[in-house]
DNA sequence: TGCAGTTACTTGTTATAACAAACTACAGAT
DNA sequence: ATCTGTAGTTTGTTATAACAAGTAACTGCA
């Protein structure tokens, strides 16, 4: 079976002689990532189904490496099997995404406390890096760059902590609110006199594990307040 | 696709006239749990290579459900794909193993303490039901049942939560230690003047989530030291 | 016109064949 | 005896066919 990176955007690893290994990909992980990509650029619906053959035509790719990548994305819950086993993109309710908040206040709390405690010089400037780009394109109104720019520094920042397992759970955790990220600005733009990044940067520059869980547990619960809303209007009455 | 139960003893869902759903279990999920099982009950060693046709003809099946599960459990890393492609049982190192200890106490935490807000007494007695046969079996040194009793109150006491996506992250921490856990009474049976067990029952009565907590993370961090000790003792010098 | 039964079509699951890459065993050269 | 090259075998991945179940369309009857 075909090797599989940690993170879809992760290079091999590197070899004893300084290059990395160059490793085939298979169809099957092509198919996973197209698929992923869609998920989390919204370009698939909560409800919607994900027939095999027209997905394999689409995708220009006999059954057998697409199911399995349905499948892989059925094990991260990043799907639902219907009655009939086909694949559905799952509706994401109130329950659940109130759920996946407190999960990622907990877990990302956790590893941006940890971070604080190991991060170097150079990581810390990549997040500032990214964040930087934030407010930009949100003046610029480019909100789906925006959501992209913060989902990196979010998921940058949770490798930080080399907290595999985590990593891991947090990435299924934004895996499964990836269509309906996009509506995280429907209601306008959160208002922060500093933002919650900006005290995560400033934490782990101090070291100071406490300030930097702190601040990422705001940003998740105040910060992701549009999507709680946008839920609660696509709910059936 | 075949319909897949959120664990893997559950009975299917009840319809409206209180009969359960005939379901025809796919080879696939027939598969699965073959595979899950025996890496729970520590059939499969850390660093076994699991070949597809071998493992097919030895399941009386032919490989493609077999490979979905082999890839199904790699998805809940569970498995690991080696650098052909071959599904490997993972070895655990200390650093991973502390890991899974930190999480579990984390979330396992938590859910211990929200089954103290909401559980009913029905559950807490079947609890204490299965908790009670643990020093029975240590006393007659019957461990592999001790270690599935401990299993399932652990599980049973996650689902009281009802935070599905929280129980999918403790089922697959589970699902990391399967091939291990069976070392867990190597060095013998931690003496407690009480056992967590016992003081996380008190407080689901009581509905006190923090005296719940507090034990559920005691369990974990000091009940565990077993499987520490018998990491570090695997580990290459 | 509406409903039930039948037929045709679609869809997910599984079996099996084929292919490429990796591995193993063996022979020949040094 | 050791190393290299070659042939044979194994293994994972993919393609494709087949099957059973589900769905849609059509027909006949009340």
């Amino acid at each position: 079976m075909s090797s599989r990176p940690q993170a879809a955007e992760e290079p091999g690893e590197p070899s004893g002689a300084g290059f990395s290994r160059i490793t085939k990909e298979s169809l099957s992980d092509r198919a996973y990532l197209e698929i992923r990509t869609a998920l989390m650029r919204s370009r698939l619906r909560p409800g919607q189904k994900l027939q095999l053959r027209p997905l394999s035509a689409e995708l220009g790719l006999s059954a057998t490496p697409v199911r399995e990548a349905l499948l892989r994305l059925v094990s991260e819950q990043a799907l639902e099997l219907d009655e009939r086993g086909t694949a559905v993109v799952p509706r994401l309710d109130r329950a659940r995404l109130l759920e996946v908040r407190d999960l990622r206040a907990e877990l990302e709390g956790k590893s941006t406390a940890r971070a604080a405690e190991i991060a170097d010089p150079a990581e810390i400037a990549r997040l500032e890096e990214i964040h930087a780009g934030i407010p930009e394109a949100l003046a610029e109104e480019r909100f789906q760059r925006a959501v992209e720019l913060n989902e990196r520094f979010h998921l940058e920042l949770c490798a930080m902590a080399r907290l595999p397992i985590l990593y891991q759970f947090v990435t299924s955790l934004w895996l499964r609110c990836g269509p309906i990220l996009s509506h995280l600005y429907d209601d306008g733009v959160m208002e922060w006199d500093v933002h919650p990044h900006v005290r995560i940067i400033e934490a782990l520059h101090r070291r100071d594990p406490e300030a930097a869980r702190t601040a990422m547990r705001q940003d998740i619960i105040q910060g992701g307040s549009g999507l709680l809303r946008y839920v609660d209007e696509a709910a059936p009455s």
